[in-house]
Order: structure tokens, then sequence, then C-alpha cells
DNA sequence: CTGTTAGCGCTTTCAC
DNA sequence: GTGAAAGCGCTAACAG
């Protein structure tokens, strides 16, 4: 592996000169610095991050860390980390994946915080360097997610351009920012257009929105939609429809929220709100690389819009 | 943040002693090694990786290249990071993701592969460190894999326990070795007890499989199991009985193949052949770590056995 | 603009 | 057993 001083020697200059033609190419002349990135090209000449990690008392390393439980946890974890370790991979940062059970080890430069719970928030605090957290935050620390209020406002005007009469808001049952988000948009949609606003909760699996349906099933007239929370429970109310003989999308509709690989499941394809989840993972990493270069004060939202994935499962 | 002089100044001996008592303890005199352990423990002292990384020119970071498209990777493959992560973590090496637009960047002492396509073996050839495959491999390499042979034999064998008489096997539509082994698996056994095998090839989805049960519906005789290469066809398999009006699972059994949270989408709880991808992501990372300590030349194979996690799908 | 010096925290080598 | 010296590859600070 060639280094600084291989790359120096063969271009006739000094170390230093090669730095500065990578850290601070203003300050060499041009043609100077024209011939040292040729010979670094030749030589295939690749920085040491280990030596660069030593002067510059940084790691290179950003730690996301996942505190909720890996098999519950949702599939779309790995777009979100796809679209983080490309965009670190681009700074020559390493990605640390740790989960609730190694989250103590080793140093990094920032990290990358989810599914987190308020007993960790203690250990948060403590931490020394900057923090970037996945999925709204209400103590103050920065965070990227999508604009969950206006993602089921859309989904519902969708449904109703669509010409369904009848519409019920399928939740899921948790106090979480993201749900209560989710509900209001839906309420606030549906006063707008002076409608009863039905909302129910369900845990987050097919069977139990199946089962809903089934117990609840004289009561849905034809032109109804299900506006979902999430595709699990999509993909539980269309079986459920489907099993009682309900006809998807001619008399009831259905929209799922996340529009991951779980609608490749779906006998019919899910129309689902779909959360851009790669580019969301790439914001994380770049407000993060930002703050680790220089530590900002102020609290930074970046809130990324979901578009509507249009399948079968609505007319 | 300590340094080993500071441990040092505060022992009373030089920077070389207290390197020893880490590297090798041997060699320095138990007294002192106890209060060289003492002090470094008062002054929670944490090694620079990156100076130890420089002067043992190893970088101390491990690379997950996934050669596939993410948007249709498999979930599990969430499961299989975190029991990498958390092997590489306990050895204090950091876990670098790199997908398929990513994976020139950086250094690394060792890389774990999956998702590989014949194009990408010049790449891997080229490599000057240390390579472990996750999934078969013919080219010689290192690898963890499941016993998919065993597995589907177990599921086979299963369905003939629960009375199931008449058995299909829903492969993929792909010539993978994984797909292989299976079928074999299920010749095999079939064979064996003197039934004749049944093999479907059809695409990975849901609504495939759904549409295969409800053209071949009446060709299905009550007493018929179906023992599926993932869980996204047995899903689509039980949808489509479901949707003909057979009954799961009096009539009929659906086995799966993978285990993630897949099965929480469907309506029943489906019986599968569960993976234990955390374990195969530690052996890959553990059989990593040996080899970075010490080159081995002759190929190494881990094959992981899978268990059958039994459900509603089955009776 | 370019070069020299010093040092980041650690380990290897060679003395004592 | 222990210590002193040198150096891994790089960059910040200062000189020229």
């Amino acid at each position: 592996m060639a280094t600084l001083n291989d790359v120096a020697q063969r271009a006739n200059v000094s170390k230093m000169t090669v730095s500065r033609t990578i850290n601070h190419p203003e300050q060499v002349r041009p043609e100077l610095r024209a011939t040292i990135f040729q010979v670094m090209h030749e030589l295939n000449y690749q920085p040491n991050a280990a030596a660069r990690a030593l002067v510059s008392r940084c790691t290179r390393v950003v730690k996301l860390t996942i505190f909720e439980d890996m098999d519950t946890t949702e599939p779309y974890y790995m777009m979100l980390l796809a679209g983080i370790a490309n965009e670190l991979n681009r700074h020559q940062y390493a990605l640390q994946l740790a989960t609730k059970n190694s989250y103590e080890v080793g140093e990094c430069d920032g990290y990358i915080l989810t599914g987190i719970r308020d007993e960790n928030y203690a250990w948060v605090r403590q931490l020394q360097q900057p923090v970037v957290f996945f999925g709204r935050n209400l103590q103050g620390y920065d965070y990227v997610d999508t604009d969950n209020y206006q993602a089921i406002r859309d989904s519902t005007t969708y449904a109703l351009q669509r010409g369904y009469l009848h519409l019920i808001f399928i939740g899921i049952d948790a106090d979480k920012p993201f749900e209560l988000d989710r509900e209001r948009g839906f309420r606030d949609l549906m006063a707008q257009h002076g409608l009863a606003a039905t909302v129910v909760r369900l845990a987050n699996h097919g069977h139990v929105a199946t089962d809903y349906i089934n117990q609840h099933w004289s009561e849905f007239e034809p032109n109804t939609a299900f506006i979902c929370a999430s595709d699990r429970l999509a993909i539980g109310i269309e079986d459920g429809i489907l099993l009682q003989g309900g006809r998807v999308p001619a008399d009831f509709g259905v929209i799922g929220f996340d529009g991951m690989l779980l609608n490749q499941v779906a006998s019919k394809r899910l129309t689902t709100m779909k959360q851009p989840l790669e580019a969301m993972g790439q914001a994380a990493a770049k407000l993060l690389l930002t703050k680790i270069k220089q530590p900002q004060p102020a609290q930074e939202k970046i809130i990324i819009k979901s578009n509507l994935s249009v399948a079968e499962s609505t007319r």
C-alpha cells in the first residue's frame, strides 16, 4: 500500500505538500496539484485511516444503535441502514452497528439512535459525541423523520378522491408520536370535509386486523376505505375482507403505511404510503456528519415527505 | 481520555510495562501487573484503537458487503447483521456495511460477503484480506450456511407425521444451491417413503403462489400439505387456500421457510422452518476473526441446523 | 506557496 | 523483568 511518502518522493515534493493537496488543495499551486494527483492515481494511493484518526483524534466511526428487540424489528431497517451506510462510506466513515446488547462497546465520533426508550435517555445524555435520532424526539435532540401527519392526510385525501365514502383509520395500539400524528392527520382532514372520523386501534399484527374485520363485518358498508397505520395491518384487513367475500378494490379500499417488502406477501399488491427510507438514512448520516464537523447548538429537525404508491388495493 | 502514558506515570512504571501488561501479561511480575490493572481501572483507561491500528497495520474493521438490490432484499438480513455486529463488537471490531454501490470504499481486515453474483468473483479473487461467505459457495471460499437439505427433510417428515398424505413442494424459481438442496431434500425423503414427489417452482412472491392455488384448486385433494421454500410463498399459498374455502390446517397444511417477521402479517401464524440467523451471523463473524488472526489455507464450512417452529398452519 | 519539525498513542526491538 | 529509543502514516504549526 502506497504511503504519503511514496507519493512525495515520486512527485519530488515533501510529504506536506501531498498532504495539503488532499486536505487543502487551494493552498497548492495548480500545476503541482495536478501532477501530485496524477502520481497518487498511478500509485493507487489510499490515505491510511488509522494514521489520520490518530492525529485528528477522531475515529471515523459512526454508531447506529438500535434499541428495539431485533426479532420484533421492522424489516425496513435494512433500507435505512443502506442509506446510512452509503452516505458514510462516501465520506470514508465506517458504520458500526450496535444493539441493546452491545451499545457500550467501542468508540465513535457520533451516534444515530433509534427505537429508544425512556430508560435509555440517561445514557444518551452522558454521551460526549453528537447524536441524531431516527424518528421524532421530544427531548431537544436532532432527528430525521417522515411527516406522518401529512402522509395520512394525503392517503385520506386520495381515498376520498377515489370515491370511497366511508373512511376508517386503523391505527397501531401505541402512544408513540408517530401514531398520534397519523391519527391527528386523519381526524383533521375528516373534520375539514365535515365527515365523521372512525378511528380504531389494534396491535400491529396481520391476524389481529383480520379478526377485527371478521368481528365487525356486518357494520361495513360498501364504499368503505381503510386507512391503515402499517402494512401489516393493511394486509390483515385485506385478508379479512377477501375471506368475508368482500371485493377489493371495487367495494372496499385498503391503504397501508411503510411500503416495504411486506407488500410482496399480500395476495394483491397493496396501495401504501411509502417512506423514503434510504433517503431518510442518508439524511440522518449527512446531518450527523455536519454536526461532527462543527457542533451546532440548536435542535435540527429534518422532515421527509412520503409518497403514495398506488397499486391494486384501491380503485 | 486516559492514555498509556497516564497509566504509566500513575503506576510509576514505563509505558512499555503497561503495554506489556495488556498484550503479554505473562511477561510482567504478578504484583506489578495487579497494580497496573488497578490503575487502568481507576483511570478508566481504554486503548486507543487508531494508534493500535497504525502500528499493527490493521484496521479493526470488518466489511459486510451485500451485493443484492436492497429493495428486494430479505428482511432477515437484519437478524444476520445483529449477530455479526454483536460478535464483532465483543472483539472491538467495527462492522462496516457496504452495498453494491459502495463496495470499493475504505479499508478493512476481512470481508463477509453475501448475495454475490458471478460477475463479482473477479473482484473477490483480487482481495488481499480473508473472506467468509454467507450462503453456500462452490468456489472454495469459506462459508456459513444452513443445512437446507436436512431442513426440508425435517419439514417433510413433520408433515407426514401429522398425517398429511399428499405433499407438494413449492420451490423458488431460481437455480441457486440453496433451492437445489431443498428440492433434493424433498425428493429424497419422498423416495424413501415410496411416495411420488410433486415439485413446483414459482417466482418468490405471495401473489404468484395465490394465483397458483387458484388455477390448480381442483387438483388438490384434502390431506395435502405444501412444503414451501420461503415464507412469502407459504403465506401466498395459505391465502389462496382460504380464499378458495379450504380449511387450514384441517384439510391443508402449509409449512414455510425462513421464519422471520413475515409471518406476523399472515392471518394465521405460519408453521415454518426457522433459520437461526443471529447464530449464523455470529458464526460468520467468529470464523472471519479467526482467519484474520491466522490465515488458514483449507476451506472451512460451517453448517447450522434450522428448527421447525410449529404454529397454526399445520395440524 | 512549500518545507521542516514535532507529535498523535501505541508496539517492536534491543539494551540493561 | 523492565526501560529507552525508534517509528507506524499522517497533519498542525511554524519557518522560509
